[in-house]
DNA sequence: CTTTTGCTTGACACTGTGTCAATTGACATT
DNA sequence: AATGTCAATTGACACAGTGTCAAGCAAAAG
């Protein structure tokens, strides 16, 4: 409980993250991360529970090191429901690849660890409400299309916005960061925004 | 290689897409899949040399019941660019609920096997000709949007109509299939398609 | 100088995949 | 009726990875 146990702790999950973000969520395993960590795998337990416990905890101190509250900062000040919409785009865009290793790991583990599929889907309650601010400030500014209603766009904004999607477009279609972000604003724009011709 | 041989071959497919569509393609073993076609876990290596082969197999047995060729055809007949990405929408999109058990679990299995990923990604990759095929006859008649090039918009199509995404909106967002449908034109025709006002 | 704490060591259980050798039972050949 | 072939069975085992447990050790704390 002392100082000691705490560093060891914090060492386990940097050694995870690490491995995690090198290896792209792939392939990392209990005895891979105490090596790294210096300690025995059996040592890990003395932490955490599980192999899922650690994973989610890694996503907390992920959260932590990349600071992901003050990124949300400029789509909360942002004036009009479009630039409130672009600014969250670019600041979840810019979010997803720094945590795109322990999402991998995590999305993987969705189908068999109930809480790892409850983790993430925390998270992406969270996302979800950042489209849902958003397309309440277009919708505030009458700017959102009548196409949608504000749920339905949500939807469609939180699943255009997915972690997938990003992983499709970025390492599957060789589409650079910066063309990802670019596009996505203006596939946004297309879907929710009025047009004020 | 006599006939026995291929019922018990067809047998052990049969079980193991029974399996797969009642358990959305989650934790289906093959002691599961053997004890379903009446044999012992082992006889099914007489047939199958992996797990991964086996789930690939079942994806062509899927093909041959389902009859995904035929289903394309009305997409490749239609007259105009907009119709034909229309009738694709509706084809693919019919389609993947159908084939949702299997490709889960082969989605399962592309992070740790090599055959299985690549089983997986030429499914995609003719998955994506027929978007391609949407996109040029939509630019041959001067429809497309100038916003994206042809091989741009091909890549955002395949992005949309991918599995994962269906997956999100139908299972996640509880959007009915219909719904599902009728959002994903709606919102192609908006990206893609020129505004003819 | 004893107790507590954090970790190590070595062993083991469990699950699921994949392999192997020996055997059985049915059917076909001659 | 004897022989061979072939699919499948039986039972055993290897391997990887997770998780558990008991005993011990070394350094810090009292």
């Amino acid at each position: 409980m002392s100082r000691e146990n705490l560093n060891t702790r914090s060492r386990i999950l940097k050694a995870a993250l690490d491995l995690l973000e090198a290896s792209q969520g792939k392939g990392v395993r209990m005895t891979d991360i105490a090596k790294r960590a210096g300690i025995t795998r059996q040592a890990l337990y003395l932490h955490f529970s599980t192999r899922g416990e650690l994973l989610i905890e890694v996503t907390y101190y992920l959260d932590e090191i990349k600071g992901s509250e003050e990124r949300l900062l400029p789509s909360r000040t942002a004036q009009t429901g479009i630039e409130r919409l672009d600014a969250y785009i670019d600041a979840w865009g810019t979010y997803i690849p720094e945590i795109y290793g322990v999402a991998k790991a995590l999305l993987a583990m969705r189908d068999t660890d109930e809480a790892a599929a409850q983790a993430w889907d925390d998270r992406m309650q969270d996302m979800r409400e950042g489209c849902q601010a958003a397309i309440s400030a277009l919708n505030r500014d009458k700017m959102l299309s009548s196409d949608h209603s504000p749920d339905q766009a949500t939807d469609i904004l939180w699943t255009m916005l997915s972690v997938r999607n990003w992983e499709q477009l970025t390492i599957g279609c060789n589409w650079s960061q910066e063309k990802y972000i670019a596009t996505l604003k203006s596939l946004a724009r297309c879907i929710f925004v009025v047009d004020a011709t």
